[in-house]
DNA sequence: TGGGGCTAGTGTACTTTTTACACTAATTAG
DNA sequence: CTAATTAGTGTAAAAAGTACACTAGCCCCA
C-alpha cells in the first residue's frame, strides 16, 4: 500500500465561469489575481478544494464569496489535467459554469481578488493557465444549452421583454433570429407570464413585460420536452470579409 | 506558500465506462477487482493517473490495457469528487466513456484485474464505490449523444444490417422505433454505404449489408449538422405493469 | 419439393413544424 | 405635429415527421 502514497501528492482546484448579460452582450466575470502565480493579471475565479469539501460545494462557495450569491444556476463542464498545466505542481481544475443576473449582487472581490470586473466574452484573451481553453468549453456548452433547456432567464432581470430576450439568445448563440418565428416560437411553450404592464419612459413604443413561468417549466421538464430554437436563414448581417468562409453544400 | 502544501495530499483516478453491443443488448466492461479496496468485486475498470500523465492519457491507457485496442471513441463525462468516495483518502476520479466494437478484441484482463467480463447495462447494480452513480451518468450521456451524432457505428461490426443498427439505437434510448421511418432517415443521411453483399447463412430472407462512411460524415461535421431521431409513437410494446406510469398530457 | 416460419424491404397520405417575409402601432424628442 | 425608433402581428409554402401493411427471399423440415 506504500506505493499508493506516490499518487496521494496532487491537488485539485474549480475554476468558476460566470456569465451574465448586459448591454446586449455576453460578459463573463474575471478576477485581478491577488496571488501567485499570475499575480496581477485577469483570470476565471477559482480556488482550491479544501479537504472535507465536495466539488460542487467548493464551486458554490467560490460563487457566493466573489458575488455574494447562492441558489443560481452552476453546472459542472469539464475537468482539466494537462501535466503542467498549473506552475506549482499537479493540479488539475474542474470547470463550473453559472448564469447571474448582472446587477443583482454586488461582486465582493476583497476576499478572494483585488478586484472582480465583467468583460465581454467576445473581447477576452490571453487569460492565464489554461483558463482560455476553459472558457472555451463553458462558451459552447451554453451555447448548448441554452437550444435544451430555458436557461436564458437565469441572465435576465425578472421583468424583461421578448426582445431583450432575442438579444440574449443572439449574443449566445452568436446569430441573427427571426423576430416574428422567434416571438411564436417562445410564446408557444407557455412557459412566459405576460404582466400585463409596459416599459416606461423609452423614446418608441414600449415593449411589454414578461416573467419567466418557473413553476411550469419545472412541470414539464419531468415529461421531458424540448427547447430547440434554430437560426434564421434571413440575409445574415455578416461582414463581408467572412463570407467567403462560408460553406457550400 | 506553505499553507498551499496542504492541498497536495490528493489523488485522482479515471474510470473507464467501456461500452459495447452485442446480441440486442447493450454492456458494460466490468473488471473483477484485484485489489483493495472492494477486492473481488466488480467495477468499473479505472486507475491512477501517474504524475506525469494528462487525464486523456490515463484513460487510453485504462483502455489499451484492458482491450489492446487504441483509436475508439473515447470522451469525458463528469468528475466524481464527494468527499467520503474513496475508503483509502481525498481521491476524485474523472470519468470517461468509451464505444468499442465487442469481438473485435481480446479482454487482456491480467494486467489490471483479476478478471473482465461484460455485463448488461440493464441489469449492472450494487457497483462499489460511487460507481453506479458513475455509470448512470454514462449511459445517460450516450441516450443524448447517440441523438446528435452518429456514434452507433462505433458499437458495431464494419459491415451491419439496418435492422442491426436499429436493434442499437432501440437499446440505447430503450423505445421502439418504426422500421420505415428509421430507415428513410438514415438513409437520407447518405452516410452508409451499400456494400452490395447480403447477409449468409440465415434462415430467412437475408438482409443488405452496409459499412459507415466515416469520410463524409468528418466532411458533414464542420457545417454542424444534426442527427436527431424521434421515437416511434406506434403502440409501444410495453409490459402492462410499467403502463399506469405513462406521463399523461 | 413445397409450404411454413422468419426477417427484409418498400411508399404514401396526413400532420406538424419550420421558414420567409412587410407592414402598422405606440411612444418620445425636437 | 413630424420624425425617429422600436413593438407587435399573420400567412402561405416547404420541409420534416408520423402512422401504417403488404410482398420478397431465404432456410428448414415434412
Amino acid at each position: 500500500m506504500t506505493e499508493f502514497n506516490d499518487f496521494f501528492k496532487s491537488a485539485f482546484t474549480v475554476d468558476n465561469i460566470i456569465f451574465g448579460f448586459d448591454e446586449g452582450d455576453l460578459k463573463v466575470l474575471l478576477i485581478k489575481r491577488g496571488e501567485e502565480p499570475f499575480a496581477g493579471k485577469w483570470a476565471l475565479p477559482g480556488h482550491f478544494v479544501y479537504p472535507n469539501e465536495d466539488l460542487d460545494m467548493a464551486a458554490k462557495r467560490v460563487l457566493e464569496q466573489l458575488t455574494g450569491l447562492r441558489n443560481v444556476f452552476l453546472e459542472q463542464v469539464k475537468t482539466f489535467g494537462a501535466v503542467d498545466r498549473h506552475p506549482f505542481g499537479r493540479v488539475i481544475t474542474v470547470a463550473y459554469f453559472s448564469l447571474i443576473k448582472i446587477n443583482h449582487y454586488s461582486i465582493q472581490a476583497a476576499s478572494i481578488a483585488q478586484q472582480a470586473k465583467w468583460h465581454s466574452v467576445s473581447k477576452v484573451k490571453n487569460l492565464p493557465f489554461d483558463h482560455n481553453e476553459i472558457l472555451e468549453a463553458c462558451f459552447n456548452r451554453l451555447k448548448w444549452l441554452v437550444r435544451l433547456r430555458p436557461v436564458g432567464f437565469e441572465l435576465l432581470p425578472p421583468k424583461f421583454t421578448l426582445t431583450e430576450l432575442q438579444h440574449l439568445y443572439e449574443a449566445i448563440l452568436e446569430t441573427k433570429l427571426d423576430k416574428r418565428n422567434f416571438r411564436k416560437k417562445i410564446l408557444s411553450m407557455h412557459l412566459l407570464i405576460d404582466l400585463e404592464e409596459t416599459q416606461e419612459g423609452v423614446a418608441h413604443r414600449p415593449a411589454r413585460l414578461y416573467q419567466f413561468d418557473k413553476e411550469r417549466y419545472e412541470k414539464f421538464q419531468a415529461e421531458g420536452f424540448n427547447f430547440e430554437l434554430k437560426e434564421s436563414k434571413k440575409k445574415e448581417s455578416i461582414p463581408k470579409k467572412y463570407k467567403t468562409a462560408k460553406l457550400k453544400n
